[in-house]
This record gives C-alpha cells, sequence and structure tokens, in this order.
DNA sequence: AGGAATTTGTGCGTATGTATC
DNA sequence: AGATACATACGCACAAATTCC
C-alpha cells in the first residue's frame, strides 16, 4: 500500500509554500494574475484556485478581488514549514508522508521537557520526498491538550494540522542534530536496517511565548535527504 | 452599508448545516449522490461540493470516495451551532451577521463567571434572518486567551470561527430567557427603540469539562425571531 | 467624479480518474 | 468484472471589487 499521487492542486500548493517559506517569494510580493500564472504553470485556472485557496488557509497568502494575491511571508508561516524540514540532496523534492501510528503514551524516559502532562500524543511517521521513502519520524505532542485525533486527521502537511486544528503555533525550535541507530519500528520502505546508524535530529518545538509543546525525533537515510534548519 | 447576500455555497452550506442541527438528518445518514442531490436542489454539482466541503471541514460531514456522503450529527456539532440560536418565527431563516465592534475591555460588572481573566473580548454584532434585522447580539470571552482577533476574522458563522480559529467548542451552555431593556448601543437596523422592553437572552457557554469560556447577551425583536434552545 | 480596464469570486458543465460496492 | 459515486481537472461566462486613467 504505497502513498499515492499528490493531486495536482496540492502539489502546487506545497510548491508555493516551499518558495515563500525559502524567502523566494518575499512578503507583500503581488503574484501574477491567476489565469497568466495558470498558464506558466500549464494548469486550469480552476486548478491553480484551488491550490492559492490552500495557501490562503494557511495564512501565506491573501487574496483581494479585484486587486491580487499577495504573499505573507510573515513569522510564523516560514518557522512553521520550516519545522522538520528535509530536502533531497540535490535540494527540493515534494514532501509527504505516510502515518504509521498515533497513540496516546506516558511519555519517553529521556526526552526533555515539553509540557506539564505525563502523557504525550505519539505519531509516527514516514516520510517522504518525491515518494521516495526518506525518513522515519516520531513526533511527541503534550497530553494537556486532550484534543483526540486520528491517523485521518494527519495528512501531508503537518503544520497545517497543528494550526488549523490545534491552534498551536511553533514560533520557535531547539534542534540537537547528530547520528543515531535505526529504531526498531523501521518499516520496510525505509532502506537502512534496524541498529545501523544514521543521520538524526532531535528537536523541541516552542510557541511564541517559549513554552516548549512538542517533541520530535527524525532518523532520516543522509545518502537520500539533507536536513536544512531554515529556523 | 447592509450585509452582501451570501454565495449561494455558503447558503447551501448553512442550510445543511441546520438540518443536522435539528435533526432533520441523523447521524450516519447517507446523502443523495451529489448529481442527484445536486439536481434537487437546483444548483450544478460544483456548487454543491463547495458546500459540502465546508460541512466536511465544520466535521458534520463524512465524504468517503466511491461510497457516499455521511452525516455525522455528533455533539459538537449541534450544540455549537445551536449555540444562540434565533430562527423566523414561522421558522427556518438564513442567519447573516453584521460585526459592530470587537473590543478588549474589563468584563461586565453583574456577568456570571467565564474564566479567569479580568478583561475580557467583547464582541458586539447585529444578526440577521434572511438579511432582515433580528437581534442585537453581545458576546463576552475571557481575556486569559491573548488571541488577537480583528472584525474580518468574524464571518457570519461565529461558531466556525470558535471552532477553528480558537479551538474552543462549546459543549454545555446555561441559558436565562426573559425581558430587557433594549441597550444604549442600538443600531438604526434593530427596530425596537433604546429603553423598549424585549426578549431577552443571556447564556454562559462552558467546554467539555465544565469551565465557563464565554458569556452572552442577545436582545431580539419578537415580533420578527424567536429564540430556540436546542441544547 | 466617473468610466474603462483589470483581477479575483462565483457558478455551471463536462470529462476523466479512482475508490468502493 | 461491472456499476456506482466521489475526486480531480479543465474551460467558460458573468459578477463584484479594485485600480487606473
Amino acid at each position: 500500500m504505497q502513498s499515492a499521487r499528490l493531486p495536482k492542486y496540492l502539489a502546487l500548493a506545497e510548491m508555493l509554500t516551499r518558495e515563500i517559506a525559502a524567502g523566494h517569494l518575499p512578503d507583500g510580493l503581488p503574484l501574477p494574475p491567476e489565469r497568466e500564472m495558470a498558464a506558466n504553470l500549464g494548469v486550469s485556472v480552476g486548478t491553480l484556485r484551488k491550490a492559492l485557496d490552500t495557501l490562503e488557509t494557511q495564512g501565506a497568502l491573501d487574496r483581494v478581488q479585484g486587486s491580487g494575491n499577495y504573499v505573507r511571508a510573515s513569522g510564523a508561516n516560514r518557522s512553521v514549514y520550516g519545522m522538520l524540514r528535509l530536502e533531497k540532496r540535490g535540494g527540493g523534492g515534494l514532501p509527504t508522508a505516510d502515518v504509521l501510528s498515533v497513540d496516546v503514551l506516558p511519555k519517553p524516559a529521556r526526552a526533555p521537557a515539553f509540557g506539564p502532562s505525563a502523557q504525550g500524543h505519539r505519531i509516527r511517521r514516514l516520510r517522504r520526498l518525491d515518494d521516495d521513502p526518506v525518513a522515519l519520524e516520531e513526533i511527541w505532542l503534550d497530553g494537556d491538550a486532550a484534543l483526540p485525533f486520528a491517523a485521518a486527521d494527519l495528512k501531508d502537511a503537518l503544520y497545517l494540522f497543528y494550526k488549523d486544528a490545534l491552534g498551536i503555533v511553533i514560533a520557535r525550535a531547539e534542534d540537537r542534530v547528530g547520528v543515531a541507530q535505526v529504531p526498531d519500528w523501521r518499516v520496510d520502505a525505509f532502506s537502512p536496517a534496524i541498529g545501523h546508524r544514521v543521520g538524526y535530529i532531535e528537536r523541541v518545538g516552542k510557541l511564541a511565548d517559549g513554552r516548549p509543546v512538542e517533541y520530535s525525533r527524525t532518523w532520516f537515510d543522509d545518502t537520500k535527504a539533507a536536513y536544512i534548519n531554515r529556523i
């Protein structure tokens, strides 16, 4: 059961979000008219509009009838997207993810603090770039926000789920980058075997007021993907 | 400056939400196929789909490809929609609202408790049914959640704003229904004059755990609208 | 001030893909 | 395997808001 091809409008939205997050489209920049833009991108206006709608709900775009579409590259967008950013070794790559499991469990023993609760929500994902599996990821959210959520809620864009459903906006983060052993819950699609040493990132995500709310660990196949920290 | 006509797809979404909230469309009910439904309602499939998309993001509908659209009338939907529910005297009516002001102020003196802060966010609205002004409404949210929001964020569907932007889901509420004088901030469109006695509702909205977070007062023109408490 | 041009929003119809039954 | 039903994608026409002259 392999991750289905991403619809064109979502691929477009991801691409545009990436361009904005990377600073290639500066804040306030008016995009070309939709018809023109659609022609340049080789898609219909309707498809482009669905992508732009997605950007707008992310807060990355202002759409003004009669005027134009304006980039909003302010703070949150960039850092939220920057969260756990992976790229292909040559750069780029369309990010997707398969959610492997979602559970509520006691927090892991050696984890840094990320909220008051003793429980945490654990999400495990297989991350892909251009459909190629490149990393395993384990994300912990503090259990105090007793929001029930299912794997179905967690689509490709996790940062969207954070912002829209949970109201969480990760403003800052601290990373520790190193090497670690592939965990024992590795899945078949991910190449490196259990116990092998691979690139490893440990991250604590914090709200604007500094409170830590998220803890994540990522094991990546560094023959395929590179980790880029843009925050 | 009168409230603009609601687009067809939003009017449809409101109508369907209302039907679900009222219990006319029970939980689990499969809707007719989209083409058939669109034909019955006299709209195009695309327009219907935009409305159904809205319902899905509200959590009031499950859309399953190849299978059908299924009503989800569980808890939150109904009570959230039931919040401050007004209908025309004959029943029904398409609800909209003009936001008059949004401020942060000390909480009113004789208000019941609704959160720890001494400050509150006050929202004043003119509520309409089928564009006809039927009620004045004043909503207070606890000021502790220091979420800045502007009038632009408060569209017709306040319950959507609560859920999506603030993460607040009103699970229960206590009402006091009676008669009171029209407040001194009455606007011209609302018929009864300041000081006249009209239908009045005072409500405290509570989270699932019982904590009060919202306090509202509504003065309604009971020659035009009736108050329906469905919780 | 006002009208024309530009640009996004809404709505419709249709064809094709894909998941489910 | 076939039928059914939702998902995606395209294209067009008109409305509404803004901008420009």
